[in-house]
DNA sequence: TAACTTTATTAGCTCCGTCTAAATATATAT
DNA sequence: ATATATATTTAGACGGAGCTAATAAAGTTA
């Protein structure tokens, strides 16, 4: 399967899913310049070269979509980077917000069979270390989500944290000080009119800019 | 160390590591294309690209030396490799046949804390599955060859197998049926004048072409 | 040693993924 | 509605790693 795509046009792929998967749409060259840290250019011509593969439908000046066939290479590969978080963090003593940089590059090596014989070790689980749903080995489903975002919240509510997105490793590294990873609880103290959320956990109160507060999903309970 | 040398010069060092070792001096162009699959103008350029690294000694028309950093670079290429092989069997279930493959790949792609990891989860062991060195974490050593080639040996000799060196697939898998792996015994029961060696070990008797023979190292006891 | 064979190098081309600078389309604001 | 700002595409270049065809050096043999 992923094998009809080069290493990079996987990662092209890859960040087409998750951008579309988060606002819907279509994914305009800017943006993906942007989060790939590549200069606009290099994205158009690989948005012409998936097109003539008929991995995306790209229509010019107004962004590209994934084909079927785009989206199955792209589940792929995210189910390869999340399964190898969570094998990291479960098999070889990774911390939960190391893991990232390492499941980014070898993403795009692992065999089929490895990427088996993962799965199973890890016992075929459907969330990663992040708490973000591991697309399943037919390339068919993924769970969908019924999250809310910690900043979507108003003072008073007391939510599970679900997910935590992929951030940079220090940011990671602090929510984790704080406690604010997956499974655990916290109650919304008030909410800044810029954004800034503060909250309550069992390590105490914190504040946590909008962009960060975005990047958590919880559910009300 | 290794960043310094792009995944396909990695290559290229770490076969020149292994043919020097194998038959010491140096290595000739059209060697080194045979065992990459690769044109000989392609290695030729290579060299010329190495050399400018310093990563190698090319004189022309006379092939190349490992550098001091290129030998380092090689080595840890290798260390990686063996360690995978080794993960992969201890721990992923893998069969000592299968793991080349994906260890040839993955071994450009983990990062210095994987190695690490790995190496701890095995016990830093000395040799992989196929009874190969692995080269020592700080690159400065690795275990000197002791060993003799079944095919070296003559009719009585009986010997122990230390190591079985990489072939293809199906080879690999053939010797493991006839039990013919690291740490078993075999009797040497007669070498016919073309090289073929015939043996006999807890599975019966069995003939082994000369080029097989030769890719087994052995201890005589 | 001269002729021939084998091995290695040079020349020049290709594809991939990237870039910058220039041109053009689209969106926004006065 | 026009001018300006922003986003996108086109044009053209580059480095990496590979290839084939042509040439040249080294090695071998008569």
């Amino acid at each position: 399967m992923r094998e009809e795509a080069s290493e990079s046009m996987q990662d092209y792929l890859k960040n087409i899913y998750l951008i579309i998967r988060e606002k819907g749409g279509s994914v305009s060259t800017s943006e993906l310049a942007k989060k790939m840290r590549v200069s606009p250019p290099t994205v158009t011509s690989m948005f012409v070269k998936l097109g003539e593969r008929k991995l995306v439908k790209y229509e010019k000046y107004k962004g590209v979509k994934l084909s079927k066939k785009g989206e199955a290479i792209a589940l792929e590969v995210l189910r390869h980077h999340r399964l190898i978080e969570a094998y990291l963090v479960e098999h070889l003593g990774y911390d939960w917000s190391e893991v990232h940089e390492e499941a980014d590059v070898l993403e795009h090596h692992i065999s089929e069979k490895m990427e088996l014989r993962i799965a199973n070790a890890l016992g075929n689980p459907k969330f990663d270390p992040h708490g973000a749903p591991i697309p399943s080995a037919d390339l068919s489903s993924i769970a969908k989500d019924e999250t809310t975002r910690l900043g979507e919240h108003i003072s008073g509510d007391i939510v599970v944290i679900e997910r935590v997105r992929e951030r940079e490793k220090e940011e990671l590294q602090y929510l984790a000080g704080i406690g604010m990873v997956p499974g655990k609880q916290a109650e919304v103290e008030s909410v800044a009119p810029f954004g800034m959320v503060t909250i309550t956990n069992e390590n105490g109160t914190h504040s946590l800019p909008k962009e960060i507060a975005m990047s958590i999903h919880v559910k009300k309970i």
